[in-house]
DNA sequence: AAAATCTCCAACCGCACCCGT
DNA sequence: CACGGGTGCGGTTGGAGATTT
């Protein structure tokens, strides 16, 4: 089933190339050019896959990348760019000239997401946990938040690693590294003490296990290396999906992330304020973006989450289509929910809310980032 | 000094899109 | 329109080197 590989993968080197294979490439891509790499491994005289071949010259062998470190001014516009438009790496690597997207990811994925949560920042949704948190006891009645562990004080509340650009830290948008994250969570709620890290809220009592999966998928998205914790106290077992196929009849056309849906309260007026955080930047600024149907996806929506708990173990699994992540639908929310005619309702009550979140992030996105809507600017 | 652990990043994988036939 | 090959993309892995115990 499914596509052929491109290779025999047992007959091909795989692994580190050797300056040998290096040279190989170079000098084919000197003497032929780019195009048709499934050719390129005969021709060069290289026993690898086209594929690699290709891979090694883009992210690697191309003169005309860079391969000193990140500078400051990098990393913040790496951060902005992210904020804006989410984990597109190819699309933040054309802002930054001589970096490759897997050069970016990489720095993201070592460097950056790390920097943003010791600093108390998501870096998914790049707001402050403590807003997060507030939120979250917010639609999940969290009430006693007492019990918070202090052996996480370590993870999240340590020192702000001061390596990190300092142009960032006194970026007025990011003023609020400044703060530690304890301090972020008694102000935007008192009654939190000493929160530390995601897993403390698989201690808190669950009130509505419809938003419990949706919550978790966001946080295991927050930390892609999920792995069985034990410090966690966890005491559910509950599976969540949301698959085109099993969608109602009303197709969810507003795009955003889970998180986003979660944080806001599904049944107020005021559930969209929260979501523009990761449009595409091709459909933000597309001529119909103004629209609200214009923000209809076709793609899959396709969330799985598995949460197995004892008192001591939970684990969750995220496995989400490539394009899902970024449009994120409201699907996911109310899966469970088979009454079209409230889903209809729903939206229909939130549209205009929606619209106008829209042009309010659309306005905000223009001052923030004008070269990106330049003619020229290449979304695709 | 050795073992264990961590960090970083090159490379791989699989899926989706594009485009020619 | 359907199909298939080539390419782009984002997520994940493996292992070398660095750091800590």
């Amino acid at each position: 089933m499914g596509r052929p590989p491109c290779c025999d993968k047992s007959n091909v080197k795989r692994g580190l190339w050797t300056p040998e294979e290096d040279a190989k490439i170079l000098a084919y891509v000197s003497n032929h050019g780019i195009g048709n790499w499934t050719s390129v491994p005969k021709k060069a005289g290289l026993n690898r896959c086209g594929k690699s071949c290709r891979l090694r010259w883009t992210n690697y062998l191309r003169p005309d990348l860079k391969h000193e470190r990140f500078a400051p001014e990098e990393e913040e516009l790496i951060i902005k760019l992210h904020k804006a438009i989410g984990s597109r790496w190819s699309l933040i690597a054309k802002k930054l000239p001589g970096r490759t997207d897997n050069d970016v990811k990489n720095y993201w994925n070592t460097k950056l997401r790390k920097m943003l949560q010791k600093m108390g920042i998501d870096p998914v949704t790049h707001k402050p946990f403590s807003q997060i948190f507030s939120d979250f006891g917010n639609i999940s009645g969290i009430s006693n938040t007492g019990n918070l562990n202090k052996s996480l004080n370590t993870s999240l509340m340590s020192e702000p690693d001061h390596q990190f650009s300092s142009a960032i830290l006194t970026t007025p948008e990011h003023s609020c590294f400044k703060k530690t994250m304890e301090e972020q969570v008694q102000e935007y709620n008192p009654t939190v003490t000493h929160p530390t890290s995601w897993d403390f809220l698989a201690q808190f009592p669950v009130h509505d296990t419809k938003q419990l999966p949706l919550f978790f998928n966001e946080v295991s998205s927050s930390c892609p290396s999920s792995t069985p914790s034990s410090s966690s106290t966890s005491t559910f077992t509950q599976s969540y999906s949301c698959q085109k196929s099993q969608a109602p009849l009303i197709t969810p056309t507003c795009t955003f992330t889970c998180t986003e849906f979660l944080l806001s309260d599904p049944v107020s007026s005021t559930e969209f304020q929260h979501q523009q955080e990761q449009y595409d930047f091709d459909e933000m600024f597309s001529p119909t973006n103004s629209s609200t149907m214009a923000m209809a996806q076709n793609d899959v929506s396709s969330c799985n989450i598995t949460s197995t708990g004892s008192d001591d173990d939970w684990y969750l699994n995220r496995s989400v289509g490539r394009s899902t992540y970024d449009h994120g639908t409201v699907n996911n929310g109310l899966e469970e929910n088979n009454n079209a005619a409230d889903h209809a309702a729903y939206y229909s009550s939130s549209a205009s809310s929606f619209v106008d979140g829209i042009l309010d992030k659309d306005r905000e996105l223009h001052s923030q980032f004008p070269p990106l809507l330049d003619p020229s600017f290449d979304c695709y």
